[in-house]
DNA sequence: ACATCATTTAGTTATTTAGCTAAATGTCTA
DNA sequence: TAGACATTTAGCTAAATAACTAAATGATGT
């Protein structure tokens, strides 16, 4: 939990899963879409792979990112939901993905 | 945005919002229910008064803390649905509190 | 005025983070 | 097999973070 949280708390990172969000990407294309040098790009990407908001496939010679949704719906409506926040005003849960979503890990 | 889920990404602080759930609550009882020092959880409540997520009030000598959930709603829900994740599969706009959510900042 | 209580500020330390360049690894193709 | 290409690893630095103790601030009550 907190590791999502703190790979959510860089803008570059929240960028890069933006960009996911339109389907998976290598991490070459991905890395041309910022100023930073590739190493620093790939340690990003490192972030969120051990975040697990993402998963890695090698390609050839390329490694292609994918957005994985639910945790990201498992850590936002999850915590959301431990708040009492949310779209449903009893507290329940909104996500299918998980059911007691542990706040403080 | 970045601040909001900086403050998140710590599990103390985490806490520290859900006990503020239950309504609002003194510096004093809120440290009371950890080990920390005082001063460490005074660095913890102005990080999350720096990320807009609680309000501070002085009540005679005591800080009294406040939940504010229209702002983690505006943080949570608003990336959700910049992801395209969410309840409404078009990606609209959950909650009310804000309309186009800055995701970068 | 003075002591006490609640909280924050100041100053220190160890650890983590985000960036860089240079080098290593692994994969394709000529 | 050699070269080129995509990505990661290693090693470095500067800045940020989370913890602590000691001291300062500010409000209340005697």
């Amino acid at each position: 939990m907190s590791n999502v949280f703190k790979a959510l708390a860089d803008p570059t990172r929240r960028r890069v899963l933006e960009l996911l969000r339109d389907g998976p990407m290598n991490a070459g294309d991905l890395s041309a879409h910022f100023e930073f040098s590739k190493p620093t790009m790939s340690a990003h990407f490192s972030v969120l792979k051990e975040a697990n908001l993402v998963d890695a496939e090698k390609h050839g010679k390329q490694m292609i990112y994918r957005l994985k949704l639910s945790v990201i719906e498992d850590a936002l409506f999850g915590f959301a939901s431990a708040l009492g926040v949310g779209t449903d005003p009893t507290g329940g849960q909104v996500s299918q993905a998980g059911q007691k979503p542990e706040v403080n890990k």
